[in-house]
RNA sequence: GCACAGGUGGCCGAGCGGUUAAUGGCAGCAGACUGUAAAUCUGCCGCUCCUUGCGAGCUACGGAGGUUCGAAUCCUCCCCUGUGCACCA
């Protein structure tokens, strides 16, 4: 009755690009009992919806999830609404600000609207935590946390060092890893998915079901995806991040602009090639007998045209070769309005102020900086760095092609 | 509650009465070089105005006052963080 695959073969596509598994022989007994009694698994993975948009970071898990879909088990994509009136302590360093009930909705329905790009929208369990989070009773509260002790609290690393370096810890933040594991027990995981710096409140999971009398489940980590600098992980508030609803063009520039160390990971984590081909194709480069910039150019194109559509793909491909490679300026430059009185100079002919310019294009942060940029000769009209500060035009609705460093806009003063 | 140590620009961190828009480092932006790579090197890196000048003005060192010709630097009060001690007779 079973329409599973044979377990080693699903363990080979679910190990790949896993980082670690906790523990692979009883992944392999579950699936083996999943196969035998036609039960798919239950596999979990929560997101926070603390920021509105994705990046590929995120992705990288939910692949692993779409694994688990297309080995035919149960996705369960968690909303946690209600962890993230906490906020997840990993990796900072500081205590989060709540968000308010408000942001978190908008929030979330935003990362629907971007998991089922990748994600099969009919075959996953979409659930929140409230659902059963904001439930609990104060009394129930106490009776879960007494599951667990103030020294195994601060073994976890962010506390440990928080607490060291005489850190503010708030009481509230030790009770995230907790309910990350009560989510566990009230879905009955057999898997939960998270990144290796979600070891702990992983873990933690596996502690309460014990306590519950479930089977702890199986954890599998994935690696943290870095960001285009190469060196700190993928995220937006460390401007290295790459978001899933970026446009086409923005995105495959920046793939292109990633090292090509990184773009070997990039490739194991963010498209379906197996790891096999990926060993061929970096023994090519090795050799010589493909330039690292051809392979870089065909990763940028398929996540691109994951989120965007084959066809998107291949016009930021070719956009991207004609602003860079042949340095000419880009079919589709935004065209921007602006009012002539908005940017006029001194004297009586007809003049812009580039500084003032620059900032109605929204190219340049402040008029201060838009100076600088000027001095520094790092602006181009129509080609040729601008001379000066001053511009004369000639008649009144003017064109301009302003360029600064990568981005340029073609404004049109009237 | 008491004592001690802290709170400096996006972050980390110097400065401890005046040539200080405030040393360094990180991040960021631009230029050179390139494969828009990465790495490296160089410049910039609070805001506004214009007569674009080694120009003028404004704002900034937790908050509010004060001392002083002059304060991030001294004083007072307050807020916040950490540590220790206490309180609970």
């Amino acid at each position: 009755m079973s329409t599973f695959l044979p377990v080693d073969e699903q363990l080979d596509l679910l190990q790949k690009g896993a980082a670690e598994i906790i523990r692979v022989a009883d992944l392999r007994e579950r699936l083996e009992e999943s196969r035998k009694t036609g039960r798919p698994l239950r596999v979990k993975a929560g997101f926070d919806p603390t920021a509105p948009d994705l990046h590929l970071g995120h992705t990288v898990l939910m692949r692993k999830l779409r694994h688990f879909q297309q080995l035919g088990h149960t996705v369960i994509f968690l909303v946690g609404d209600f962890t993230s009136l906490i906020g997840d302590p990993t990796g900072r360093n500081v205590t989060r600000k709540p968000l308010t009930r408000e942001e978190i909705d908008r929030n979330a329905e935003t990362y629907k609207e971007q998991v089922f790009k990748i994600l099969d929208e009919k075959a996953t369990e979409v659930r929140y935590n409230s659902e059963w989070l904001g439930r609990l009773d104060y009394e129930q509260t106490i009776r879960l946390t007494a599951h667990f002790t103030v020294s195994q609290m601060l073994e976890r690393d962010e506390f440990h060092k928080r607490f060291q370096a005489e850190q503010p810890i708030s009481l509230h933040e030790m009770l995230y890893p907790v309910m990350q594991g009560y989510d566990s027990v009230c879905l009955e995981c057999d898997v939960e998915l998270g990144g290796t710096d979600q070891r702990f409140n992983l873990g933690c999971g596996r502690e309460l079901q014990r306590q519950y009398g479930q089977k702890p489940q199986i954890v599998l980590m994935t690696p943290i995806l870095e960001g285009t600098d190469g060196v700190q992980k993928m995220s937006k508030s460390l401007n290295n991040a790459i978001g899933i609803n970026e446009p086409p063009a923005e995105m495959y520039g920046k793939l292109m602009s990633i090292s090509d160390e990184l773009m070997w990971k990039y490739f194991v984590l963010l498209t379906d090639k197996k790891q096999s081909e990926i060993d061929a194709l970096q023994t090519s480069v090795k050799t010589g007998s493909v330039h690292p910039m051809r392979l870089k150019k065909n990763l940028a194109e398929s996540i691109t045209a994951d989120f965007h559509g084959a066809e998107a793909a291949l016009a930021a491909s070719q956009n991207w070769a004609r602003m860079f490679q042949q340095k000419a300026e880009s079919e589709d430059l935004d065209e921007v309005h602006i009012a002539y009185a908005d940017v006029a100079g001194p004297g009586e002919g007809l003049a812009v102020r580039l500084p003032k310019l620059l900032l109605a294009l929204g190219l340049a942060a402040s008029g201060a900086e838009a100076n600088r940029k000027i001095a520094e000769k790092a602006v181009k009209l129509d080609g040729e760095t601008a001379p000066g500060n001053v511009v004369n035009v000639d008649a009144l609705p003017a064109r301009l092609v302003v360029r600064l460093g990568k981005r340029a806009k073609v404004a049109v003063v009237e």
